[in-house]
DNA sequence: GCATAAACTTAAGTCCGCTTAACTAAAAAG
DNA sequence: CTTTTTAGTTAAGCGGACTTAAGTTTATGC
């Protein structure tokens, strides 16, 4: 078998696996949370890249400002999301995660974390160790594929 | 740096990055062809698990069996899915996929794995090697978690 | 064979996410 | 200083995804 096809079926087959379980595991946790995907989506992109503007969420989601701003609003009630002024441009709101909106996060992730920890420890040390090489050396092709 | 930290910062790095991208695709083009997400993701099930019957597609979405049978009624509407009576129980529906239906959900994957390639382009032939490798040995690790 | 259970459907109603359209307020441009 | 652009909101309305409740048809248990 030549190499590219090798390698290209190897990474198929673990997104395969990786997706299907990654995806089941968001999805429950994000319907525990009792918020909507939108919902869920918008507070972890929040949590990633930091505070932002209304239209930077309108843009980042593809939907209108007026989608965004009820999405957020909701959010706002809900106690995870604050909504202040920005001092610099009195027409525009500087949306940032409130504490429970941090921790909510973090639980998430934990969560999602919790099976590769399980992964990892089914693996010997010299499998770790060529694991962890192999998975940086994709992570860095995929910044460069970004750029 | 202890092994299991390394490899553990290693998964969740790879995992971001992977995520986010796999995400994007996937909504993309599940936007692009006018489904909804629940839609889309019945018929992505349907390809990968073959045929099977309403209260499947119900337990597995964990949804009522009312809900799926709206779900898998505008499916076949729009002509993506084929619902057949079970010959072993005639309570019971088949529901498979359709031609046009297979060929939408093989659109899909082909798209979603565009970048995969554009990523193993980008490493040496030892890179992908190494690669190779380590995946194969976490996607083994991951059935054996998932059993 | 008759009662019960199972597989699915239909109808009514709710909530959510989204859009367009009309609006307010502040900044930028001239 | 006035006009125009930009950021965001509000309201009305649509369609989707659910739910519960009620009904149909077929299989199963006794």
């Amino acid at each position: 078998m030549p190499k590219t096809l090798q390698i290209s079926q190897s990474l198929r087959a673990w997104m395969d696996a990786f997706m299907h379980r990654s995806m089941r595991e968001w999805t429950r946790f994000a319907k525990s949370t009792g918020l909507s995907m939108p919902q869920f989506s918008v507070l972890m992109q929040l949590y990633h890249k930091g505070a932002c503007g209304m239209s930077e969420v309108s843009e980042r989601f593809d939907i209108t400002p007026a989608a965004a701003s009820q999405l957020v609003e909701k959010l706002v009630q809900a106690g995870y999301l604050e909504r202040a002024e920005d001092p610099s441009d009195r027409r525009a709101k500087l949306l940032k995660l409130s504490p429970s909106g941090v921790k909510l996060m973090e639980d998430g992730i934990r969560e999602r974390y919790r099976w590769l920890d399980d992964l990892t420890s089914r693996l010997s040390a010299e499998e770790q160790a060529k694991v962890s090489e192999a998975l940086d050396i994709l992570t860095q092709a995929a910044q460069s594929v970004e750029a």
